[in-house]
DNA sequence: TATTGTTATACTCTATAACTATA
DNA sequence: TATAGTTATAGAGTATAACAATA
């Protein structure tokens, strides 16, 4: 029998068709991440960043002075991935290059008084927006939250 | 002045680099998902499966009878890029395109038995994975991190 | 020899538009 | 006209190798 009767494919509502996955933790943060990261978006937007952008100013505005490996390091992404994000952000003239005198292979990365303003209010406006998307949550359920994920993340990074 | 002093590209040990961005649940989320992910998919390579497979797999199973349309809207993804998901595990002989008899233009997604015999061994492995790598968590953690994931996206999802 | 930044490249993922066959 | 599956394609994102300059 080749075809497929009336009632095997009723019109069931297939509401939580995912719930086959749902035992597993990583489908749930997998989930909740992809709308997380849609509002992160649309808050930076406003600043024409993007997440990685936005990551790696803020690091260079917090850690002046580290170099490019130690930054794709930090953001874990590879070195060559990097660049343009660095071009990116330099071209914009939110950070510099600057030269350092012991080893001239590499580049300290400083932000510019531009580029810690923009990181600023970057940083406010992606707070704001993520602390009203949280807002379903009470303050002991996101505390607890990112507690455990910071313990999970500590017990198990290489 | 062009260059950068000594001490102001101390040797500092770069640890926790990233501490400036720990302020957001969204960094705190992609952080640990990406090591859940990595584990998932050393898991489910003994079963040629990639997550997006296993998880079409695993709702075929669980749900037989879907659509192509109604399977994308349950994995979140576009229509046009199930395609090639499906024809793979079409082409391994783990799920059938069932013509629906009213409608001639769906495709009723319906496991083989090989199918349903590898999602079951797949889901399993992956469960067993899951587990030890949460390990590290008590298991009030465990259930009260997918409890708030859950939450988060069932009030936030769209 | 090894490392830093860079370029080139390839492979995956994701998103959009347009086509066909059906309804 | 609208919908289901499909194709093609373009844009991100990601990973690897190799090169020049420097250590």
């Amino acid at each position: 029998m080749d075809t497929i009767a009336d009632q095997d494919i009723a019109i069931s509502a297939p509401q939580e068709t995912d719930r086959h996955l749902s035992g597993f933790i990583g489908y749930a943060m997998k989930r909740a991440l992809s709308i997380v990261q849609a509002d992160f978006a649309r808050a930076l937007s406003d600043y024409d960043l993007r997440a990685v952008s936005f990551s790696a100013l803020s690091i260079i505005v917090g850690e002046p002075g580290l170099t490019q490996t130690q930054l794709a390091d930090a953001l874990q992404i590879e070195r060559s991935n990097l660049v343009t994000i660095i071009d990116e952000l330099a071209g914009r003239g939110l950070i510099v290059r600057a030269p350092v005198a012991q080893d001239r292979r590499r580049h300290a990365l400083m932000p510019t008084t531009a580029g810690q303003q923009l990181a600023a209010k970057a940083k406010a406006s992606a707070a704001a927006h993520e602390s009203s998307l949280f807002a379903c949550l009470t303050e002991a359920e996101k505390t607890e939250l990112q507690r455990i994920l910071r313990k999970f993340r500590k017990l198990t990074a290489g």
